[in-house]
DNA sequence: ATGAGTAAGTGTCTTAAAGACAATAAAAAG
DNA sequence: CTTTTTATTGTCTTTAAGACACTTACTCAT
């Protein structure tokens, strides 16, 4: 799918014929935890709607390379991080005759979470991506409805913070119980019960101890763990199904 | 976006351009419950592509009318139902380049439920659509990928049923506590604590009571009930967030 | 009428998990 | 070696779910 630069160059092609099916995108929304913030990935945009504005880093479908549509978020991500995030997962698709001035259009959203020090040099270097705090977003303006995908994204990784761990993988390989902790109370928006916190992740046996551990200085260090492998979906509520 | 009958009427028209971008389509499920079964509702395609096989009852976007993805989706059930469902929620994005032999597409799947009775006459006289028992779907062979999307619509209501009564919506207006608590046997399969089951919907506050009462002719008779209106979610669980 | 049969609905004890918070452990700084 | 700080654990309380016996309200046959 051809870009264009300005609305001019964008009409003189496209208002020639009638559009027989709306613009499908592919918009993920990759966030990652740093300095005791939640960050999402924004890209200044180059090209004709929107142009100037902040946005998700995403696209069209390049249907000779996209194998599938998770595979277009990955291709997306990695060309502005350069690595591929460890979590990927669809998160809604926002489709209507208002969403972009070009007319009826579809986006797929995905959220995507990996850590700050796995891509923070590559994006240093790229002048038009950044890392944006979500705690000051209000003011920043974004393009189209990203704001609004990027606040549904934000509310279900809060959900997934309330029964699941899914929320480390914006962490380091390695990270401690206190780091994790902290990152699910500026999701939840409130303190936790550190007993109760510990003990969920622990009888759910979804992490490892890696016999590491780090001190902040101050304080007794705290222990280091790591991702159990293939646990699949990081649940520590109790399933109601069995 | 016009249909064509046949794979040479499709290919004449289609082959002399180049795509610009993946086919899009909605395709909502439509579950509901009768004879203490699950049932899908299901239409015989009568347009090129998988012609003749039994598929969900989606379709493109109508770019004129549609406003947005929901309201295709509800035009879609109307056409097959003359009714609009009481609960319509988007499901998940499929797309890829082997889903239809067209070539790259994308279907978005909305789940949708309702009362058996409210449209059972007006597809009793639609010859190409029925309403199929979930149990007796392997047999049948099915277009696309609808069988994996009808599955993960399953699977999804299944977790539904495990912390709210959105399967309720599958039920007539009014309903009894048992026959509510059967349906949400069906979906788990597996028998559910009686006792448990109503302290659950009794402590969310999630159903009213109408006075009236119904018998099966055996037995005391069962007290119905009717679904709060705006109660949201209709969770039953505690809320780990408060 | 009346008692048997049946399914709806309740009481209550047990078990599992989360909340509260005090106590202990391991480090740094002086 | 004591104070300070943060991590980690112990344990009592509270809340919600599971198990299951019991009561209630209806139909039907006698």
């Amino acid at each position: 799918m051809t870009e264009y630069t300005d609305e001019v160059s964008f009409l003189a092609h496209y208002n020639r014929r009638e559009f027989d099916a709306p613009l499908l995108t592919v918009d993920p929304v990759l966030f990652t935890y740093h300095e005791a913030q939640l960050k999402v990935l924004l890209v200044e945009r180059s090209a004709y709607p929107e142009r100037g504005l902040w946005g998700l880093p995403g696209g069209f479908v390049d249907m000779a390379s996209d194998q599938n549509l998770e595979a277009t978020a990955q291709r997306k991500l990695r060309e502005k991080t350069s690595v591929t995030p460890p979590y990927l997962e669809q998160l809604y698709s926002f489709g209507s005759n208002t969403r972009d001035k070009r007319g009826w259009s579809v986006t797929v959203a995905y959220t995507a979470l990996m850590a700050y020090q796995e891509c923070a040099a590559h994006i240093e270097t790229v002048s038009d991506a950044k890392w944006q705090p979500l705690d000051h977003l209000n003011n920043l303006p974004l393009a189209f409805d990203h704001r609004q995908i990027i606040e549904f994204a934000r509310e279900r990784l809060r959900q997934k913070a309330l029964y699941s761990i899914v929320p480390a993988y914006a962490l380091p390989e390695k990270f401690t119980l206190p780091e994790l902790q902290h990152l699910h109370e500026v999701l939840l928006g409130k303190a936790l019960q550190k007993k109760s916190f510990r003990r969920r992740i622990e009888d759910a046996e979804l992490l490892i101890d890696t016999g590491e551990k780090r001190s902040d200085g101050n304080g007794r260090p705290a222990v280091l763990y790591r991702m159990k492998e293939g646990s699949g979906g990081y649940t520590f509520v109790r399933n109601l199904a069995e």
